[in-house]
DNA sequence: ATAGGGTTAG
């Protein structure tokens, strides 16, 4: 009661009036930061978001309307999809730093076609121009004008149909001199329209089989390893996807029918692979001897070489012996070989015959691989275009290598590691073997060097026989705050090992298990989080309703609505006795993720099980969940209507419920509104707490004026906390980091732009004098670090001065644990307090004011968090600043490293069970198709293709392997 | 029985 008073009574009329001026001066974020910027053109007033709060009102129903029973999480895409209101990103009012349009590549890509059109026509001329001579015999006319028709044919006839003309009244009638140049192109442009459709409808008997396309291929002298490999996995692929059990189908008949369209697949593929061999594989005299009994005429072994690649774990050059110069391409033929290998392993889908027919190709292979290890990064490397059937060997990899390294007499095992399966995987990750040939280095994307921490591990070892949790846990939650997952894994393996030596450690510590599935969740490796599930299980922890909850809170963090009511359903699936914690996990989760809908009716849900024996009781808490949810979401309105609904079954506001309704008011300036919440909470007796103080502080920094000196302002902050302490209340972090942010937004507002003596400026050193230091002295008198948002917001605010006060900002640095040279800064060692905010902000800042050494070096220490923790606008603005001053090869390692981490994480993924991609979908499944496309529209993307720093090819592949779903799986259905 | 959950800074 106190408390409320003082706030009421000594403040309040600062308050109001402060919260009216407010009201009128729209927050300015970085605006000079923007404004130096030169390359950047001016947002219009309508790229400003703006809040709508009728908008929200009548998106979200009314409690009444909604039924639990009806929601069908797949209708969450696209839902929301019609409805973009909803995602409209209410706090994302920072659209100036987006570019405004990719307009660049737009214009490139259109000019590309047009001269792809020009070409075309000028040779449809020439063609009808030799139709022309009328001294040509009759059949050479034909033939031209054939030729000629075949184009337009194309667009309006089914590709068989084309086919069949080409080859009756094309081909055949062709001279044998003269150019042929067109007669070449048109058929390897048809032919590839063959084999595309032939991959798309594998069961329709109009279209030639792949082992015929390679050999029309291979007479129009166009038969590259690339198109085979290409058709041949899509064969692979549609083999794969056919079940061979009679349950999958109707009918015995169905069945066998099945199995014999899939026996027809397998021979093809088996003529596929002679037929390439043969064409393409230069024989040797050995070969062409043995080519009577084998008709894959394949060059043999040698052993004293196989053990060498053995040695080294040189896959392709033991590829090389087979395949010579085609074994160079390791996602060409090598990956054919290694899917055609798993799958004619596979007793689901191949037959004796077929194992027969193959056997010389198969029995090379078997040798190489039981002896020379695939390891998982070169097997995405080279499946990662095809992720189905990526997937398909890498479920099959381990069981499958076991058998044949038992079966097959090997030169030598000695370096032949185990691969143990899951979830012992923790360990194999550990063992990665270390010999890599310079060859194979060179061949595989170069993973981005992980910044090397001094005391990641060696701190950890000296603590023998004792692990320090303490320690572990602060390193994971920094490594979360990074959203450096590489790290949280060398985390969680240094901890398993250490963990696993001692025995009861692991069960003792059950809690960090927890936190180790809450961050795989959150930085969307859900497998990961799976397997350290099922190793705490294994020995011998059970879940708890704490190990749902931090997965649900993963998939909170992990933007992932889908997954988090898929573990959801999994958890009701256990038929474990709920409690009022998870449900609110639950609840505030879907509203986080932006489903406020979704969000309301699992509120309903909770409301409908409570009155039901072992029913959770209602509470508060998860009324707040859903109310601070609305009012997030801009949705006032509607977090009223739950209020009232909440009093209706007896539950009233306590006082984080009026903390939420108190937040965008005062934002706003909405004085009266916060003036009758304030009178609310008295007349209820519900007392204000520390955050209740510390979003009214609004009103309180204000009055500091201008014009007192740093001495008086730093009085008036004391006061201020003394003030506090006096109701009882402790001011925390949050209250110090909002009175920071009020200071330095002040400072912003009075001081526009151009001060007339910037030396004057230069000099104010915030953080050493007036306010903010009394800030930041109260922090460290409580024995408390300023945490990485208060930073971010000094040095946010520094990079905005002008000049930038890079002095200050080092100063800050060396605070925070940076190492500061006269080269750059780096980050020499981890600092304690560093977030992914803190450090793109850092990098962005040094970009956008002209530092461009500072910023590039940053980015270097920090490159493995490229393309996920920092985001593309930030790194857009690194690479515009390199090419402005001509560091063309730094900047193409910027755009190399989102390159080779997009395609790394596809690959990374993807190696997951179906289970886990049932649950949690398969990459970028969190994100909707309009967000997708966003991405891959990104201005980075355009400024790189413009640049020439990314090839449009590239940048095609990317798209295509990260927009594909593993597998088209549908979602699970769980009884409830 | 308790933990984990809801509010307040970049």
């Amino acid at each position: 009661m106190q408390a409320s008073h003082a706030l009421c009574s000594s403040y309040r009329r600062q308050l109001l009036a402060a919260a009216r001026q407010r009201a009128a001066v729209p927050p300015l974020p970085l605006t000079q930061l923007q404004a130096r910027a030169a390359f950047r053109s001016t947002a219009t007033a309508a790229d400003q978001s703006r809040s709508d709060d009728s908008l929200y009102g009548t998106i979200i129903p009314s409690l009444d309307a909604l039924d639990p029973s009806d929601w069908n999480p797949q209708e969450t895409h696209s839902r929301s999809d019609d409805q973009p209101a909803l995602s409209k990103p209410v706090a994302r009012g920072r659209t100036p730093y987006r570019r405004p349009q990719a307009s660049t590549h737009r214009d490139v890509s259109l000019n590309i076609f047009r001269k792809v059109v020009k070409e075309q026509d000028e040779q449809d001329r020439e063609a009808q121009t030799n139709t022309g001579f009328k001294d040509l015999p009759q059949e050479l006319v034909d033939f031209y004008s054939n030729l000629a028709a075949l184009r337009p044919m194309m667009k309006v006839k089914p590709i068989d149909e084309c086919l069949v003309f080409y080859l009756t009244e094309v081909w055949p009638k062709a001279p044998h001199q003269g150019n042929n140049r067109l007669l070449k192109q048109r058929g390897v442009t048809l032919m590839s329209a063959v084999a595309s459709a032939r991959l798309a409808d594998p069961d329709n008997a109009k279209l030639p089989t792949v082992a015929e396309i390679t050999q029309y291929f291979w007479e129009l002298d166009a038969l590259t390893s690339a198109k085979w490999t290409d058709m041949a996995i899509g064969l692979i692929q549609s083999i794969v996807s056919r079940s061979s059990a009679r349950s999958d189908y109707p009918s015995d008949a169905a069945h066998q029918q099945a199995l014999a369209r899939k026996e027809e697949l397998l021979d093809d593929l088996v003529a596929s692979w002679i037929k390439f061999i043969r064409f393409r594989l230069p024989a040797s005299e050995e070969a062409l001897q043995t080519s009577a009994e084998a008709e894959f005429r394949l060059p043999g072994l040698e052993p004293h070489r196989l053990r060498k690649f053995a040695k080294y774990g040189n896959l392709l050059g033991a590829f090389d012996m087979l395949f010579g110069q085609f074994a160079r391409q390791p996602r060409e033929i090598p990956a054919a070989a290694i899917a055609t290998f798993v799958l004619l392993s596979d007793p689901k889908h191949t037959t004796a015959e077929i194992r027969r027919k193959a056997e010389p190709l198969l029995t090379p292979l078997t040798q190489i691989l039981a002896v020379v290890q695939l390891r998982r990064p070169a097997m995405y490397l080279m499946l990662g275009p095809y992720p189905v059937v990526l997937l398909y060997v890498s479920q099959n990899w381990d069981t499958l290598i076991s058998e044949i390294t038992a079966t097959t007499p090997a030169p030598k095992l000695s370096t032949q590691t185990a691969i143990s399966s899951e979830p012992a995987s923790a360990t194999t990750r550990i063992k990665a073997t270390p010999t890599v040939t310079a060859r194979e280095r060179a061949m595989l994307p170069q993973p981005a060097p992980q910044p090397k921490q001094a005391g990641q591990t060696s701190v950890l070892r000296p603590l023998q026989g004792r692990v320090n949790i303490r320690f572990i846990h602060n390193k994971l939650m920094n490594a979360l705050g990074l959203g450096d997952v590489n790290t949280v894994e060398t985390v969680y393996q240094d901890y398993w090992a250490q963990a696993s030596a001692i025995p009861g450690v692991i069960q003792r510590n059950a809690e960090l298990m927890d936190d180790f599935i809450m961050a795989f969740t959150a930085l969307r490796r859900p497998q990961r989080a799976v397997d350290v599930w099922a190793a705490m299980e294994a020995k011998g922890v059970a879940p708890t309703l704490k190990t749902w909850t931090s997965m649900i809170e993963g998939c909170r963090r992990a933007n992932n609505p889908i997954a988090l009511e898929n573990v959801w359903k999994k958890l009701v699936a256990t038929g474990v006795q709920l409690d009022p914690v998870v449900w609110t996990a639950r609840i505030v989760g879907l509203m986080r993720c932006r489903q406020p809908e979704i969000a309301l009716r699992a509120l309903r849900e909770m409301q409908l099980q409570s009155n039901k024996p072992n029913g959770v009781p209602l509470n508060i808490t998860a009324i707040n969940a859903a109310v601070s949810g609305l009012v997030r979401l801009n949705s006032l309105s509607a977090a009223r209507d739950v209020l009232a609904w909440a009093s209706e079954h007896g539950l009233e506001p306590d006082t984080v419920t009026y903390n939420s309704l108190l937040g965008p008011l005062v934002q706003r300036g909405e004085a009266e509104e916060v003036h009758a919440i304030l009178k609310t909470m008295i007349q209820q007796r519900v007392d204000p707490d520390s955050a209740t103080w510390t979003i009214l502080l609004d009103g309180l920094i204000s009055s500091l004026e201008q014009t007192d000196s740093p001495a008086e302002q730093r009085k008036s902050i004391e006061g201020l906390f003394h003030d506090m302490e006096q109701v009882g209340l402790q001011a925390n972090m949050e209250t110090f980091g909002r009175m920071i942010h009020l200071i330095l937004r002040e400072d912003r507002q009075r001081d526009p732009q151009a001060q007339p003596q910037p030396q004057q400026q230069q000099q104010q050193h915030h953080h050493t004098r007036g306010a903010v230091a009394a800030v930041l002295d109260h922090i460290r008198a409580k024995g408390l670090e300023p945490s990485p948002h208060i930073y971010t917001m000094l040095i946010d605010y520094y990079f905005s001065r002008s000049p930038p006060a890079y002095n200050d900002v080092r100063d800050l640095l060396i605070e925070c644990g940076f190492d500061v040279q006269a080269g750059g800064v780096v980050i020499q060692d981890r600092p304690h307090k560093l977030d992914k905010v803190l450090l793109e902000r850092l990098i962005r800042g040094y970009a956008l004011t002209g530092s461009v050494d500072n910023a590039f070096s940053l980015f270097k220490r920090c490159q493995s968090l490229a393309g996920s923790s920092i985001t593309l606008e930030a790194l857009e603005d690194l690479v515009r600043s390199l090419v402005d001053v001509d560091m063309m090869a730094e900047a193409k390692q910027v755009v190399d490293a989102v390159r080779i981490y997009r395609s790394a994480n596809q690959a990374d993924a993807i190696h997951s069970t179906l289970s886990t991609l049932q649950t949690f979908g398969g990459v970028g499944a969190h994100r909707q198709s309009s967000s997708v496309a966003r991405y891959w529209n990104h201005g980075f993307w355009a400024f790189a293709l413009d640049r020439g720093l990314l090839t449009r090819a590239e940048w095609e592949n990317l798209q295509r392997t990260a927009a594909e779903r593993p597998v088209g799986l549908p979602q699970e259905e769980q009884p409830a």
